[in-house]
DNA sequence: TGAATGATTTACT
DNA sequence: GTAAATCATTCAA
């Protein structure tokens, strides 16, 4: 650990506070993209800059897991404060890392679904199993396979702890429905998707 | 108590 | 392009 510390030192990241948090949940899903998500762990510290992201506005967005307001062991990150860290896990074999939006109680957050590898490419090729860099995090579950984030992060806050984002210099995005929430009716329509112009990372290409 | 179902990834044709 | 992997959560009964 003191490797870590060592690294996270060398870095000199400059964690994002509770202010950038308290956006609304969809200004907030686009200031996202650009920002640079930094993850300590044992094995060292790892950092990609998000370049995609969607925002998921329950209790009235149906898309969201938290529809209707729908409140249980499962959604409870989500009522927590902003900057909180919702995980769970998608068609039962990979997991989703997502940024809690808006006050106490009101369940909003953004899923990461793609980034740019900026630091610990060497650690993120091995978790993935190898892959081009190209696939390396380019989708909910690669990224979190390539960030090593899972179960044991839910519910942690990005404002303490070895989870958190940094800044980075503004970006042109452009904003998309959202991808594979069919089931959602007339919310799949929402352009609440949002990705950096043009990047090469993205779980799809423009 | 049981059946249906994903905010997906990967491999294969 | 299609299909399999794989399981906690959810809801109906």
């Amino acid at each position: 650990m003191a490797a870590v510390t060592a690294s996270l030192a060398a870095l000199r990241p400059a964690r994002l506070g509770e202010a950038f948090y308290e956006a609304p949940v969809i200004r907030l899903a686009r200031e996202c993209i650009g920002k640079v998500l930094v993850v300590a762990s044992a094995s060292g510290v790892v950092a990609g800059r998000i370049v995609e992201t969607e925002a998921y506005r329950g209790p009235n967005d149906l898309a969201a897991h938290t529809a209707g307001g729908r409140r249980t062991q499962r959604t409870e990150a989500m009522f927590g404060p902003a900057g909180t860290i919702y995980m769970f896990r998608l068609y039962g074999m990979h997991w989703a890392f997502n940024i809690v939006a808006g006050p106490i109680d009101t369940p909003h957050a953004i899923l990461v679904r793609a980034l740019e590898p900026v630091l610990g490419i060497e650690t993120m090729v091995k978790r993935r199993g190898g892959t081009r860099l190209r696939n390396l995090a380019s989708g909910p579950g690669k990224v979190c396979a390539a960030m090593g984030l899972d179960g044991g992060h839910y519910g942690q806050s990005l404002l303490s702890g070895n989870v958190f984002l940094s800044d980075g210099p503004p970006v042109a995005t452009a904003r998309t429905e959202r991808i594979n929430i069919d089931y959602a009716g007339a919310w799949a329509d929402k352009p609440w998707r949002f990705v950096e112009r043009g990047s090469p990372w993205l779980s799809r290409r423009d």
